[in-house]
DNA sequence: GCCGAATAGTCAAAAAGGTGATTAGTCACT
DNA sequence: AGTGACTAATCACCTTTTTGACTATTCGGC
């Protein structure tokens, strides 16, 4: 029950829909947990039935009506007895670094490939969290922002995220141009 | 059906006992993927049974015997082919970002312990990879064994475990020092 | 001679997470 | 008039992971 606490978490800023949540997992929230629409929803019909946030009907003339969610006491209270209680230790898991862990085993070129495309996919990230960090801190600069802003949090998360996929880029791009280094002194022997 | 590749991947090297394999995946095998002794005895067997990998009983006088596992023709078949699928993103999945995107509605001082035991723990698994790493390398500098050792994979996937723990310690201390300084300037209102 | 730790492995069940398909209306464009 | 993308959400499975036991044997320390 760990998604129950990253939806509470993310819904403390905002009222959101479900659809508009499952947008936030996608971008920002991804940073910290990750889920798809269904599973928010879900986890969204339980949260209200265990009266955790309370949902208001939004009629909309232009687009299909929406349930706007807002975190209720009993939520912060859950959240509350939920940061007191002690962390699994984290661990990456990721499809790539299997295939890096057999690199001696399987196809070199495919392996630099994949391995060019995430450092892309980090790229692209970098520049999407650089942009919600200047957006969050405003014309502050980030020092001040870290002092006397409110809501810090998510700004905190976000530059874990940002170290995280500059951290998969410089070793995604490394680890190419070794495993393409090794590849032209395999040829020329 | 990720687990099952990062078996194989982490029996490459060496032919081991399901009990190994488990006290792998604390240790080294976890910079790419985390699994509990369960899991592996029947993934194991699952892999046996599909012929990915092959078993021998190990017949021992003075402790349990023991059936030591390795890849077989058709493992490396299957991992070759898994080296080829498309990759899922990854992303972080952590207990304590989730306390901390919530940062400003949850106890501070809690929090700052946590993020405090957490930068402990880090400089603990960065020790042990940077143990790893020399053992690794032997006497070879960094840049000689990865151009002409055999084997980098898992040096590799050790390198971006460093790199993950150094994140997780550099952004925890600073996350704490934040919070520790806005408590401050609180009190001092 | 007992206790706890380490070696070696297994079983069953619950909780959590993931996949695929489908509905339905709006909007913009071609 | 049709195509595809966007908003908003639901249903029905399926797989993976976690939790919590339980069985044996051996080694070292007290």
């Amino acid at each position: 029950m760990a998604l129950r606490h990253a939806v509470l978490a993310a819904l403390l800023d905002e009222e959101l829909s479900g659809y508009q949540l499952a947008k936030a997992f996608d971008t920002g929230v991804a940073n910290f947990w990750h889920a798809l629409p269904q599973q928010l929803y879900a986890e969204l019909a339980k949260l209200e039935s265990d009266g955790l946030v309370s949902g208001r009907e939004v009629v909309q003339d232009t687009r299909p009506n929406k349930r706007l969610f807002q975190v209720t006491e009993a939520g912060l209270a859950e959240l509350d007895r939920f940061a007191a209680s002690v962390n699994k230790p984290s661990f990456i898991r990721d499809d790539l670094l299997v295939k890096v862990q057999a690199a001696d085993h399987v196809d070199t070129d495919e392996l630099i490939a994949q391995l060019t495309e995430r450092a892309a996919f980090a790229e692209a990230k970098i520049e999407l969290f650089g942009g919600l960090l200047r957006r969050m801190r405003g014309d502050r600069s980030e020092e001040k922002f870290l002092r006397h802003g409110a809501r810090i949090g998510p700004y905190l998360t976000c530059l874990r995220g940002l170290a995280f996929e500059q951290g998969n880029r410089d070793w995604c791009r490394r680890s190419a141009a070794i495993l393409r280094e090794r590849r032209t002194a395999h040829a020329q022997r």
